[in-house]
RNA sequence: GGGGUGGUAGUUAAGCUGGUUAUAACGCCGGCCUGUCACGCCGGAGGCCGCGGGUUCAAGUCCCGUCCACCCCGCCA
């Protein structure tokens, strides 16, 4: 078949989906790909689909018959240029789940721009299809208009958080792609440096160090949405490539930041979702946060807290239970509403959730009437047993879990359990957005690995200026002035107060046990410019894809990113990584080592 | 590195304890059809059952290995 050629009668005049009854009467011409066709022989529908919508193009013979005989070739997406008039359909054949569905478009004339070979996977809203089918023919997949209504939604986020910061005084400042590879932290990707062979870039895993330097260097408000690298296995909400929103500033306080942030939250929810922010966004402790849900992101759109039995449980009794407590550990539970009829096998599935936090075994108690059943009653006096009880507020019908272990197991364990189990039993509206600042982060944990003490969030972060003794005392106990946002249970951003003095930066890498000639050989730039007069400063990083993600309801980042790898980091659209010339390697100095398959 | 789920036509799935020619729906191709909108009706084509090996008279089905996709643990300052 011949195609048409792309002229200037066939440029759009209206998008499809913008056609309401207000055009009744006017010439239009519509680009876009054929959604549907419903060939009736004489007249011929087109469901004609673009960015905005589809609207129906009816082909009438005895309207146009040069239209009507090119309409006999057209299949689903097929590319074309229409030109017709509106007009209000027929009484009775409206199709009211439709936004143009009052109205159609009578094709006086029809460009075939291009043909397309019958796709791979139906673009239907309802179909289902494997996900890599959609990677493969990405394309294809963006088509989808609640896919294309994700990225609608994803730039208008990004829109508005460029106003928000261009209103309020930020400067956007790029920051190098190819940089330097630092210790800590995630593992780099490198890039090998032809003109120095042997060596390499790193892309960056954050831009941290040259936020922190543009401070120093004057410019006080920094805000930029910059790529960001880290090359680590990937989750539903972790891409190896994704997105920051990344900001600095100078002569601040916590305080100043959380305000700040707070205003950009008000600001996304309302262009984005419409949703008004109450301010300011509650805080809590990250102590506070373990202890009542488990997690350091925790979801408050429900309440399921984990209450703590060691000092009840712990007497006497049960030996498995006094033996933990005696090593330090905890006895913690929930108090599930309305489960005390769970089966054995829906007991057991509890306890496979409990388990993949780490924990050994899963104690239950069941309230009745009469008291608590459980296999473990025996162990326990009837004063304790009714203690637990009073303790657990629980009511005849509810079930206490219990995990007994150390406190990151026990936590681990609960806080997976209270959000599988508030999902399961549909105690979280869904309708509900809750932010929260996360406070008070530990400043270091211990690498029981290298056995030594590593930076809960990075090397640069101030301690709380009240816990600096403990930094030569009791290192483990330190607070951070780090802060995480949560939103419905999902880390969204974090930042801190950074270090600007040289002394204490010196102090940290001590601790750190980077020795100060390496210091000075991964971060000599930094040490130095903190030499020059540092002002104070701290800033946020917000994960731009995550937000988008949240905001959209998708279940994965993959649907957010335009171009996601998979699981194994790779491009199914593009086959990316691959092997390269050898000439190319030669080039780059580089020899690779794996061996040759098959 | 580890645990789990899945892989059968272009797509989505069925195929039980191994047993004639591997099913269905949608899509695709051909024909008919002037008010449909998941249009309808008639006819047709389409398969390396992910890949490799094994057990067996016989494997989509059982066993071993492997690849791919997804979820999770570790990892992610």
């Amino acid at each position: 078949m011949t195609l048409d050629a792309f002229l200037p009668e066939h440029k759009r005049t209206i998008y499809c989906g913008r056609i309401r009854p207000e055009h009744v009467g006017k010439e239009v011409v519509l680009c876009g790909w054929v959604h549907r066709r419903r060939d009736h022989g004489g007249l011929v529908f087109v469901d004609l689909r673009d960015r905005e919508g589809l609207v129906q193009v009816v082909i009438n013979p005895e309207g146009s018959a040069e239209a009507h005989a090119k309409a006999d070739a057209l299949r689903v997406e097929y590319v074309l240029s229409v030109r017709g008039t509106v007009r209000r359909r027929p009484p009775g054949t409206e199709n009211p789940s439709l936004p143009t569905g009052d109205v159609e478009v009578a094709a006086a004339t029809l460009a075939i721009l291009n043909e397309s070979r019958p796709i791979p996977f139906s673009l239907d809203e309802d179909s289902d299809v494997a996900e890599n089918v959609r990677l493969k023919y990405r394309y294809l997949d963006l088509r989808r208009p609640s896919i294309q209504a994700m990225f609608v939604r994803r730039a208008r986020l990004a829109r508005a958080v460029r106003e928000y910061f261009f209103e309020n005084g930020f400067l956007e400042v790029e920051t190098p792609v190819l940089t330097k590879s630092t210790p800590e932290g995630a593992r780099d990707y490198l890039v090998p440096s032809r003109v120095n062979p042997g060596m390499f870039y790193a892309l960056p895993q954050s831009p941290q160090l040259f936020k922190q330097i543009l401070m120093m260097a004057g410019y006080d408000r920094y805000a930029q949405i910059v790529k960001c690298f880290r090359d680590e296995d990937l989750r539903a909400d972790r891409q190896p490539e994704f997105t920051q929103i990344d900001v600095e500033m100078s002569f601040i306080d916590r305080d100043d930041i959380f305000t700040m942030m707070e205003g950009l939250m008000a600001r996304v929810f309302r262009e984005v979702l419409d949703v008004t922010v109450a301010r300011p966004i509650p805080r809590m402790g990250y102590r506070e946060a373990m202890d009542r849900f488990g997690v350091d992101k925790p979801d408050t759109r429900f309440a399921l807290e984990i209450a703590d039995y060691t000092g009840l449980l712990s007497a006497a009794g049960f030996r498995v239970f006094s033996e933990i407590a005696a090593k330090g550990g905890v006895i913690r539970g929930i108090t599930v509403p309305g489960l005390a009829e769970s089966s054995r096998s829906e007991l057991a599935a509890l306890e496979e959730v409990a388990k993949i936090g780490g924990a050994a075994g899963l104690a239950w108690f069941k309230a009745t009437d009469k008291g608590l059943a459980s296999p473990l009653a025996k162990f326990f006096k009837e004063e304790q047993l009714a203690a637990l009880r009073e303790k657990s507020g629980a009511k005849a019908g509810d079930l206490i879990l219990v995990v007994a272990d150390t406190f990151d197991v026990a936590c681990a364990s609960l806080g997976r359990l209270r959000l599988h189990l508030g999902e399961k039993l549909g105690m979280i509206d869904k309708s509900l957005y809750h932010l929260l600042w996360v406070t008070d982060f530990p400043l270091l944990e211990w690498d029981k690995e290298e056995k030594r003490w590593s930076a809960m969030h990075h090397p640069f972060t101030a301690p709380l200026d009240e816990d600096l003794p403990l930094l030569a005392t009791d290192p483990g106990s330190v607070r951070a002035k780090a802060y995480d946002m949560v939103l419905n249970g999902s880390e969204i951003g974090g930042g801190s107060i950074r270090i600007h003095r040289k002394d204490v930066q010196s102090r940290m890498f001590q601790l750190l046990d980077i020795d100060p000639d390496a210091a000075r050989l991964k971060f000599g730039f930094l040490l130095e410019a903190l030499e020059f007069g540092a002002p104070p400063h701290g800033g946020i990083a917000f994960g731009l894809d995550r937000l988008a993600m949240i905001f959209s309801g998708a279940k994965s980042l993959r649907d957010v990113i335009a171009f996601p790898k998979t699981q194994k980091a790779t491009c199914l659209m593009t086959d990316a990584p691959s092997m390269v010339d050898v000439e190319q390697l030669r080039e780059l100095s580089i020899r690779v080592t794996v061996p040759e398959k098959r």
